[in-house]
DNA sequence: GTCTATAAAGGGATAGAC
DNA sequence: GTCTATCCCTTTATAGAC
């Protein structure tokens, strides 16, 4: 990890938002300098191209994310425990980064290669240990018998569609930027109540 | 609705899968041209800017995909045959177009005008018919009580993210193209039993 | 309808002065 | 470190012959 002056946190900045909204291809190098204040040259001087700029930006956002994930999943809580801390989380996160799913998932669909780069360097999520804990939940008789994998993309997607698909979701249900705020408020709740509940 | 000859057809055909792969911001009019065997002035020809090439296909995109989940909703069936019907009929489609949602999510990212145009323009999914329908059923006791919106977006959840997330997920679960088909197959079984049966 | 050639604009990247 | 000016490749779009 090398030292990052001002400058070159505020061009991270401003490119990890041009790019969630923009994608790579649709970024623009002139758009990033002139947020954060600066000409292209100078942009240039700290990240001589874009695609080191992008690298950067994805690696940091998919380590943060994925990372984020990785240990909520890895605690030694008991695991309904786990899980509710899991909604909370995962949902507080993606309330203040709506965009992050669809920018890695748009990008990993140009790029298919990059992930296999990350999760090799990274402590990529721990699947088998998840898979020990509810088989041996359902032993116990804690929750129902399930297939560890259907449970874990159930609660994937649960907590996290309703963060991807906010534009045609707030269109159908009628809701305004404020009560789609309290909608994802509720389901909080609601799934943390009902879903884990039923489980 | 004009009358659309084979060329044109063809270029439609290639636009979309270029677009759904790439965007409309990565996606190379030199490229469709290729893969439609014809060269770029031919292209123009046809579809005078890039820009009206992708709103054509956004737009067909958008009605195939939005109008068959508002015509699965809205069918006369019981409602829970009607849910099973849904689960079925959304995963194969989805099993066939799998770039759909992220394409869609991610342009109306960058452009969130637009949906709002295709949804005046279609037969909107009639949420409030939904609703009714939910109430209905709850009030029957052949449901637990849940709201509808809710109830609507796990549906959508349940059945869209693991073709969204498949990249990751994939990784994430070690499983090949092979085995991440076999597993879409049995989630869909899985849903309609298990989840289904516990509404 | 179909092509070649080219215009016109956009945008990433660098040279070089300060 | 910071700027202006500019290079040059890419890409969209069109002109014009056949």
């Amino acid at each position: 990890m090398e030292i990052e002056n001002a400058t070159q946190q505020r061009i991270l900045e401003v490119a990890t938002n041009v790019f969630y909204q923009k994608g790579l291809a649709g970024a623009r190098m002139q758009e990033i300098a002139d947020l954060s204040g600066i000409n292209k040259a100078m942009l240039h001087y700290y990240y001589t191209t874009k695609e080191q700029l992008f690298d950067k930006v994805f690696q940091r956002t998919f380590f943060m994310y994925i990372g984020s994930i990785s240990r909520l999943l890895s605690t030694a809580s008991p695991f309904k425990e786990k899980l509710w801390n899991f909604i909370d989380e995962v949902m507080d996160m993606l309330q203040k980064y709506p965009y992050i799913p669809v920018f890695i998932l748009h990008e990993l669909n140009q790029n298919p290669a990059r992930i296999s780069e990350l999760f090799s360097e990274s402590q990529a999520i721990n699947f088998e240990e998840f898979k020990r804990e509810v088989a041996r939940e359902v032993r116990r008789g804690n929750i129902k018998k399930v297939k560890a994998e259907q449970l874990f993309t159930d609660l994937i997607a649960l907590t996290v569609l309703p963060f991807v698909a906010q534009p045609i979701l707030s269109k159908v249900l009628s809701k305004n930027h404020e009560q789609y705020s309290q909608f994802l408020q509720d389901r909080k709740k609601e799934l943390k109540t009902n879903w884990l509940e039923n489980l």
